[in-house]
DNA sequence: CGTACCATTGAACCGTATCAACAGACGTGG
DNA sequence: CCACGTCTGTTGATACGGTTCAATGGTACG
């Protein structure tokens, strides 16, 4: 059972935003609040998927591992979203591991609950398509992204889809740490530093640790095209 | 309107298995039957998406197209399968374009009619979730493959995937062109040409234009692994 | 204060793309 | 029925992007 408070925070996500009163009352009702630690593993890939996860405060990875132990972060969740929600229809088993970027705070939501909510109110199931289709959507672009993109077209692109402003400057913080926005981009680090370098001696961008201002969207969003 | 034998495959698609009798009906009476020659393009990216498939025969391939004419296939659709589903809930407008393989034929299936169909009909919503959370599980394994495994891996793992048996020996057709698979692999004509001859040469498989032999699917799961 | 960990930079290496030439299959039209 | 052009697939030589290995500096944290 969750304070008022928690309740508040959970319509902020699109999946929730347009229940009844009562409707949310009944998730609420069965979701449990729980707190992470840095690094900290949720879950990993091949576990009973029963619940899914509102993050109230911090990020989360996801991400896939290959037998050598090499790693590749496949989404990155900020607060106010919902993650693996789409498990329940994958025989109920994650595809991913997911771990805490920084302390995060989260509610988790059970799936057999979940599912005789969404059961008994079809809105809800066409949200929940929605929601799940958008994803898909993204994926579709990373796909195309990684084989069709160089690593500095992926790296501008990213810049440009994180950064506050439509257009002339901006100034943002980087979601996480270099080398997880590197593997969630396909590149290693070392080569998203010296992509960023380049970026920055180009007069693109000016970097201050996770600090990134773009003096002129519209200039790099040009090279992102010509790559000149 | 449909006749009794397409109506008949509809129901081969995972999506409308579970539908009654009626309410395959209701489908059916707004679905339209077409025929694609070779080559010929369905529909754009950026097209208003009013409708989604069920291939009847043929195949069809989905891609994403770079600026400069550089194309990625995203996904090839066989036979007795449903593509598109997801794009209603996707602002309305496709996100791939679609081609067909060969000559095919489809059923084409109106989203209007299609939406009022799934708002009437929860288990017919919690189907679609399912059909396309597979889609987007399939799609994360895709991620991972493009940035974690080398091209001959894909390869590997593209053979197996698509072999009829699960172990001993197996002989079996490549579903399109090779040109096109290895776009689908997100590697070059020329890098699939040479990674099939060197399976060859290691013995792992053997060649007969698009007839592939694997003799030992274990040998050749091993080496996927471990690339010796 | 010392110890990890993260970020940066340099040099060598490797996988895949690119460019180019060629062979075979296919369909078309003379 | 054969000559032709087109398209797909194969093979070779070379170029390039990104990785790998290695060394260094900075910074947060115990």
């Amino acid at each position: 059972m969750l304070n008022d408070a928690d309740t508040t925070l959970l319509r902020q996500a699109p999946l929730f935003s347009a229940l009844s009163p009562d409707e949310l009352a009944q998730i609420a009702a069965n979701a449990r609040s729980l707190e992470l630690e840095t690094g900290a593993l949720l879950f990993r890939e091949g576990d009973k998927a029963d619940a899914f996860y509102f993050i109230v405060s911090g990020g989360m990875r996801l991400f896939k591992l290959a037998p050598d132990g090499n790693e590749k972060v496949i989404e990155l969740i900020q607060a106010g979203e919902t993650f693996a929600e789409a498990v329940v229809f994958l025989g109920g088993r994650y595809p991913v591991y997911a771990a805490a970027l920084g302390p995060a705070r989260l509610l988790r939501i059970d799936m057999a609950d979940f599912i005789r909510t969404l059961k008994a109110n079809n809105s809800m199931a066409m949200k929940m398509l929605a929601s799940i289709s958008l994803r898909l959507h993204q994926l579709i672009n990373d796909v195309r992204a990684l084989s069709l993109e160089t690593a500095g077209q992926r790296v501008a692109g990213y810049l440009l889809e994180h950064c506050p402003a439509q257009s002339g400057t901006a100034t943002f913080q980087l979601p996480a740490h270099k080398n997880v926005i590197a593997s969630r981009l396909g590149i290693k680090p070392e080569t998203f530093s010296r992509v960023l370098a380049s970026l920055r001696d180009l007069g693109l961008i000016e970097l201050d640790g996770p600090q990134i201002r773009i003096p002129d969207l519209g200039k790099l969003r040009h090279w992102r095209e010509t790559c000149v």
